[in-house]
RNA sequence: GGGCGUUUAGCUCAGCGGUUUAGAGCAUCUGCUUUACACGCAGAGGGCCAUAGGUUCAAAUCCUAUAACGCCCACCA
């Protein structure tokens, strides 16, 4: 291509990036010791935003980095499937066509899942592509590849078999707009919580001796009533306890309970318990199991038959209004106090979760939490920005068991069989008899696993564990047999601070348990991205920066600068379309520097021994910026080493030496002009070596105009 | 209720092993059709480094409070 005094990114970055894909220079290769990347797989639920582009950016300028410096790189690409967000999006899309997911059947919606992840994989692969990434693509996963479901399978199993996953019957948090489970991560609470209201509500004894006032947040509740608690110290209530509370709206009769766990100044200090609709309330029960359990709501929190005929089928909204009418009819409605009240949500669908008592599947967290904490408190998996590592931590140490069914379509089927008694196993493949009970399989278990459960697999699922000679029962040293061999364990994850306890922490948990090693090393959390006003980019704000708009207009070289520029230590970036003028501008100056050289390159004489004084101040200025941009990139200072080396060439090379030179340059030829043209030629090939990582297409370019070899193929500047 | 982060030029941010006039990019102002680049060149203005104390010969930089903004975790009905 031409060089026009304006760089051109566009179509310079896609001749580049094809050129290399296609001749495997992404691939791992070479004797040298491995350096391996998982990419943080993105969800096939859409477009990929500026995030994406800054996490992919940090990635690719390390594996670049590293494969310069003469390591066997592999950054293993590919994507999520991500469970309740697709089936959703794809929910809502046949919505538009009148079609409704329950009504097609399992399979049918399924096959539409399917085609929908074959086009939005499509589409991420050349997103990540027009960026400039180096990934190996030939390696591209998916986690419900089989594969990958394989690997599901067999963690699951030797999970299963250890009796670290175990069903049960508890209080999970459910969103009834799903219809399914969440894990308590899934579930976002807004700080202060939302604008709501506490019911205080007179309860009457049954004897008529007079009534007690229970407050709540959720007085539709009340049908699934099965006591009432205080504190077994309140001496107000000394004397009730034992006796029988009248449930208004009913015929039935509950106790009045002492539990310690009844804040004697908040509200009457007497607390309505619902054990099926309530964690707090679920484990007052069990400590009193003799006050029962009602579970009052269906599925989608309308109310069951447990319940009143008159109130049957209503939403649990509504049914809270008709209760709250029939409370003040009755004369039982104490008072209404504005409060704010914490709603939990789905952080998928936005509904307001209901805790719901079910048989769920879910995995005892303890075991797997103590071999990652000592995996960073002995420093085998280090964070960067250190500060993360208590954060991490802090979370490992409180962990809880984590539910992992989910009444959804999408997902990897969890590979439990029942005999026709009933009785679970779990194997790799469908098994036609129980292996225990020896009666025949009659049915797979309904549900499907968590999102999280096959992206905790993800950093040796992909490189391909378990290996062939894996057989079901619990895992064993031969199943770690990675199909590339050496890049397992891998090297630096990089990602979110807002996936580390979804992501990070499973990923390390599984990997000791399944794998005996610690998936990565380091764990480079970088900032967010947010608007020019520090808010989030969301699709409902639109307020969102398009990377690839925004590639087309000033080069996805350009953006990849920029945004390393912008994200120092992990901090956010406040991002605006205008921030990107910085990379392009620096480009266009390097550009310009090199447009200005090529007409007298011939006999250009790059051994000058450097007597000059200059020539010695650019080289030993050129040396120590080698040095510190090296340093840098070591230690995860992208910002710093792009910074240092924008300075370096516009400041130091563009400004004093180019200018210097000028003269010599542009003069006769002559052993003084060769040796001028020579030593520029020099400083600017390392320049193009050393900002090769962070602008892949305009440095090749600019090398191959220079008659110097390709940067992917040559050595990182020592 | 805990924890973390941020607060430095108009804007977005560096600087935090204490060292002479506190830096960058953008924006602003003044000149430049100088034969690489106006996505440029030469220059200029602009900051009691959130507030209050403290340590020190010396603090944006360390310590202690406070405030504002943001994020995370937590079963007060």
């Amino acid at each position: 291509m031409s060089m026009e005094s304006k760089y051109s990114p566009k179509e310079v970055e896609a001749k580049w990036e094809k050129l290399h894909r296609e001749g495997g220079a992404f691939a791992a290769s070479g004797e040298g010791k491995p350096y391996t990347i998982v990419i943080p797989p993105p969800n096939v639920t859409g477009a990929l935003h500026m995030g994406h582009a800054l996490n992919h950016t940090i990635q690719d300028v390390l594996i670049r980095f590293k494969r310069l410096q003469g390591r066997r790189t592999l950054w293993q690409p590919g994507t999520d499937h991500a469970g309740i967000a697709t089936q959703n999006v794809v929910e809502r899309m046949l919505a538009k066509e009148g079609k409704k997911r329950r009504e097609m059947g399992r399979e049918a919606f399924l096959e539409q899942v399917w085609a929908w992840k074959d086009e939005y994989e499509a589409r991420i692969v050349g997103q990540v592509q027009r960026m400039g990434n180096s990934c190996d693509w030939d390696r591209l996963r998916f986690t419900m590849d089989e594969g990958l479901s394989r690997s599901v399978r067999a963690a699951f199993v030797h999970l299963f078999e250890k009796g670290l996953i175990y069903r049960g019957k508890y209080i999970v948090n459910w969103c009834p707009k799903d219809r399914t489970a969440l894990s308590d991560d899934e579930v976002e609470t807004k700080d202060g919580g939302e604008p709501g209201h506490l019911w205080h509500l007179k309860y009457p004894l049954a004897d008529g001796s007079g009534h007690i006032i229970v407050a709540t947040t959720r007085p539709e509740t009340m049908l699934g009533d099965t006591a009432v608690a205080v504190n077994p110290k309140d001496e107000r209530y000394q004397g009730m306890i034992g006796k029988k509370i009248a449930l208004p709206l009913t015929d039935r009769e509950i106790p009045i309970i002492a539990d310690d766990f009844v804040e004697m100044d908040f509200g009457t200090g007497c607390v309505k318990v619902t054990p099926a609709h309530d964690l707090n309330d679920f484990q007052v029960f069990q400590r009193h199991p003799d006050i029962g359990v009602i579970n009052i709501m269906n599925e989608d929190a309308s109310l069951n038959e447990e319940v009143p005929a008159r109130f049957q089928g209503l939403d649990r909204f509504e049914a809270r209004k008709r209760i709250v009418v029939e409370f003040e009819e009755l004369g039982l409605l104490e008072k209404i106090e504005d409060r704010m009240t914490p709603i939990g949500r789905s952080y998928r669908s936005g509904e307001p979760i209901e805790y719901r008592l079910s048989d769920q599947w879910f995995v005892d967290m303890k075991p797997l939490a103590e071999k990652a904490l000592a995996s960073t408190r002995e420093g085998r998996v280090r964070f960067v920005p250190e500060r993360w590592n208590d954060y991490y931590c802090k979370w490992l140490e409180n962990v809880r068991p984590w539910c992992i069914s989910r009444q959804l379509w999408w997902g990897h089927r969890i590979p439990v069989w029942y005999d026709e008694d009933g009785v679970a196993c779990a194997a790799l493949e469908a098994p036609t008899v129980h292996p225990k009970t020896g009666k025949p399989i009659v049915r797979q278990d309904d549900d499907v696993l968590d999102t999280w459960f096959s992206s905790g697999l993800w950093p040796f699922s992909t490189l391909g564990w378990p290996g062939e000679g894996a057989s079901a029962g619990a895992a064993t040293e031969e199943w770690i047999q990675p199909d590339v061999p050496g890049h397992y364990p891998t090297d630096v994850l990089v990602t979110d601070r807002g996936i580390i306890f979804f992501w990070v922490a499973r990923m390390v948990m599984m990997a000791n348990e399944l794998t005996g090693k610690d998936p990565f090393h380091t764990v480079y959390i970088h900032g967010t991205i947010l608007d020019d006003k520090g808010r989030k980019m969301s699709k409902s704000l639109g307020n969102g920066i398009d990377p690839l708009e925004m590639a087309d207009q000033y080069g996805a070289d350009a953006v990849r600068f920029s945004l390393l520029n912008l994200s120092s230590e992990g901090q956010d970036i406040k991002l605006s379309p205008t921030k990107f003028e910085m990379g392009r501008n620096f480009g266009n100056k390097i550009w310009n520097a090199a447009r200005f050289l090529l007409p007298h390159l011939e006999g250009a004489d790059m051994g000058a021994v450097a007597l000059d004084p200059a020539d010695r101040w650019i080289r030993s200025r050129l040396a120590t910026v080698t040095n510190t941009v090296t340093k840098l990139l070591e230690s995860y200072k992208f910002a710093d080493a792009a910074m240092e080396l924008y300075h370096f060439a516009w400041g130091d090379f563009c400004s004093w030496y180019l200018e210097l030179r000028k003269n010599e340059i542009h003069g006769e030829d002559s052993p003084a002009k060769r040796s001028a043209v020579g030593s520029c030629l020099r400083v600017l090939s390392d320049i193009t070596m050393l900002l090769n990582p962070f602008m892949p297409a305009l440095t090749e370019e600019l090398r191959e105009h220079l008659g110097l070899p390709q940067a992917i193929q040559s050595a990182w500047p020592v």
